[in-house]
DNA sequence: TTGATTTACGCAAACGATTGCGGTAAATTT
DNA sequence: AAATTTACCGCAATCGTTTGCGTAAATCAA
């Protein structure tokens, strides 16, 4: 079947294309009588404007361009879930590309988003990306870009992330609380920011607040890496009673020990995490964890697109808390 | 900045547009200077096409469209992965939308598929859409729908599935194998075609080979129902040695209840569920599922599209062992 | 030298929608 | 009855590419 265009309905209704046009889109300049007419034919012919076509005209997508390091990643996906959800509300379609923290997907990815005249890109960048060129090529373009989770240093870009000192604080706030005098801190690859930044934050309030409370640090990199690092500090001769994970993929090899050795939670052992609390919900009983919402994020994030879009620029960096 | 466009490099160059869009693409009939000219220009001046004129005129958009309940969840994450690989492979961008389990939304999604014109489509039904009319709509457009997971009874839409009896059959054999006695059997909701299914398919295997074998059968709805469930048949007097999950959603309340009773898996109590993988991982020991790759299913419903774009139609149901 | 081929390129019409600029009847005002 | 306004509508250019067809100049065969 061919598709129903303004010219077919025109040629029917014995109108002119411009006319069938504005009616469409309810101009003033339209008798209500030919609006009723057009209406009614465009309804029975299952009218639908093509997209490239106004695209074309209008030079705008109403269609945002995500990247992110993996989809299967609970994380993202709540982030991915807010950003639909606002999209749909504002007429946006979203295309979603992962770059499986790969450098050279997120170049492709970014052409295609380029070719595709994408309004705006949300993009968490590769774990190893530093180069930022290509995205200065979409500001070029005016494609607005708001960075979220793994973001640039440079404050000329606009940026949203959680608020990784907050997160971690609040744990070893919560630690204190619960008295604990041996910790296990266990945080991710100390190549990234959020790794530092935790990992800092975390250690700066343990010192100055719980001076006397002893806490061992340790980089992983993987839920195999944290359960061993895990049974290796607990066979020593010092054993600790609070164990903190900065992230899921670490607290579920530190579960994986827990459960192995049959260690009481929270009895024996306290368990916190930095989640957004999919993975802790599993373990009984649930583990306890500080906040990071991806979801809440995708809707600052968003918030920051439609500024971007309007406004001009709006250079900063938002943390939700 | 203005995007450069095939007017400006034949402005520039002092040729035509079609001389410099035949160039650019190698064709024959341009020389093999100009060619070189063409193409050093466009590389500084970074030309990149636009991809709404392209579809305008050819008619064909490069984007596949994909229709999930919900991106969060593992099952479908492994599925756009797989099928966001291959698209990638073969030139293509992918167009991810949610509709939440919800008619409305699945609705909304496919008109921005056709208003994007798609070349493609795939789909997995809401829980509970029974009229089908507007995917009709789609293939009327020559939009091929490769429908999954949840997919519509007819034989004339174009199908792939998980082999549900298959997993099902496999992980009675292997519960067989164990010898159990006692077996309770959770099953997801029971309007769902893949509950039906798997349910009866076990059942009947059971019966057929292992009469002896008292099975309890039961229908939950969610992981909270399952670990309701799980610690109410527990507590009756006949105890069962063996627990059999038919998703993730349900292993993950069955385990919250076995953890919570402290049982010894799989001294005290054998767990099988049918799984991607992630969820068993979790626990410690593993715990032993049937797989079921939303990867495989997505590579498999890549080759269905493909067929189906190239050589009109193949109706047919395919499944994943 | 002449007619037949090749080579290398340009013209112009699409694709489908938007929109500024007129234009022409009818309606209204003088 | 002439002048002016209003209400409706059409013309045509434009967005950036693709592609069938036409054609000069260059090459070749005779």
């Amino acid at each position: 079947m061919t598709n129903t265009t303004l010219k077919l309905l025109a040629q029917q209704l014995q109108l002119s294309i411009s006319t069938v046009s504005r009616a469409l889109k309810d101009h003033p300049d339209i008798s209500t009588a030919t609006k009723e007419k057009v209406h009614a034919l465009a309804n029975s012919l299952d009218y639908e404007p093509n997209a490239y076509a106004i695209q074309l005209r209008t030079q705008s997508s109403k269609i945002f361009g995500v990247i992110v390091p993996a989809i299967a990643n609970l994380f993202y996906d709540s982030f991915i879930a807010a950003i639909e959800e606002e999209s749909r509300k504002n007429g946006y379609a979203l295309m979603i590309l992962q770059s499986s923290n790969n450098t050279e997907n997120e170049l492709n990815n970014l052409k295609i988003f380029r070719q595709n005249r994408v309004s705006g890109v949300f993009a968490c960048l590769s774990a190893h990306t530093h180069n930022l060129e290509v995205y200065e090529k979409m500001s070029d373009r005016d494609i607005p870009v708001v960075f979220f989770d793994i973001v640039p240093k440079d404050n000329k870009y606009t940026k949203v992330r959680m608020a990784d000192e907050r997160c971690a604080i609040i744990a070893a706030e919560n630690i204190i609380q619960r008295g604990a005098k041996r910790v296990l801190a266990l945080f991710g690859d100390p190549g990234l920011s959020i790794s530092q930044k935790r990992k800092q934050a975390f250690q700066q309030f343990m010192e100055k607040y719980a001076p006397k409370t002893h806490c061992t640090y340790e980089h992983t990199n993987s839920s195999l890496e944290a359960e061993t690092a895990f049974k290796k500090h607990l066979s020593k001769m010092q054993k600790f009673d609070t164990v903190f994970a900065m992230t899921d993929e670490i607290l579920i090899g530190v579960m994986k020990a827990i459960q192995a050795l049959n260690i009481k939670v929270p009895k024996e052992m306290g368990v916190i995490s930095i989640s957004n609390g999919f993975i802790p919900s599993l373990y009984h009983p649930n583990i306890s964890y500080v906040e990071t919402s991806g979801y809440e994020l995708g809707k600052l994030a968003f918030v920051q697109m439609l500024a971007n879009l309007k406004g001009g620029k709006t250079l900063s960096e938002l943390t939700v808390d």
